[in-house]
DNA sequence: TGATTATATTCGTTAAAATGCATCTATAAA
DNA sequence: TTTATAGATGCATTTTAACGAATATAATCA
């Protein structure tokens, strides 16, 4: 962690985020696969449209994730500043199997090009080409 | 942590659990004081007797505390089992100045001997002699 | 036994959180 | 320019959480 000004009202907010299983497999997702937008991690943990990204900006807002617009694409992704306190909450969560199940299902549908991110990751192919 | 069982839904109960800023200062004063009874937990932060016997009768259900009753007081302490979560929670949230400040308002009241803990540990003593 | 003290619990209120549906906006593609 | 897609948001609903006041219970003490 190398945030400036910790204090327990920040801690507080970082727990609540994190006492939400949804939000816990969401931020779980960003923080293996380094980014993901929206509509992919709908996808993957079978979520709707509004839940997801209503999520993912009381995440943004409680200064846990950062997000980037590609196109018409969001990509969030965990903020560098608490990727120690995210590190730290995956290494108790991670015993569970339910975790490794996401992991898995967002592997097979990237092979299988179903994901928006698998567009974006050849776009970059061709252009180191 | 030696819990035989964790899962997601486990893990979500503890964080849930730290989700709430009144909840984060009574284990902190567990942790470090190893036991104490409602009505001294109510002196310490000034909390009402009902807001206190609440969260800690939450806490006990969510599995991170246990009681012991010893005359009128249930004493409340920090489950073994769960010690390394929580230490690994407050190595985090100790670098806030306001639960350092309750562990000083527990102090101050234990040697002014206001703590109904004081009279335990005396007991204590006149039993040691 | 009656009074006192510690804690738990019942009842009711208020606030916050989670979520769906429908809609709006922005961007890209046809 | 129309259409399609991604994502955000307004509105409404349901659930959950936090809390106080009053009361019940259990144990001690006078």
């Amino acid at each position: 962690m190398k945030l400036k000004h910790f204090n327990l009202q920040l801690g507080c907010q970082f727990l609540k985020a994190f006492s939400d299983e949804s939000r816990i497999r969401i931020v779980h997702l960003l923080f293996r696969n380094k980014e993901m937008c929206i509509s992919d991690i709908e996808l993957v943990l079978d979520f709707t449209q509004t839940k997801t990204s209503r999520h993912l900006i009381y995440l943004k807002n409680a200064g846990l994730v950062d997000s980037r617009k590609v196109d018409q694409w969001t990509y969030y992704s965990v903020k560098e500043e608490v990727s120690d306190f995210v590190e730290m909450i995956y290494k108790y969560l991670d015993k569970d199997q339910n975790l490794d199940k996401d992991l898995e299902t967002y592997k097979t549908l990237y092979n299988n090009r179903e994901l928006a991110v698998s567009r974006l990751h050849s776009r970059k192919w061709s252009f180191q080409d």
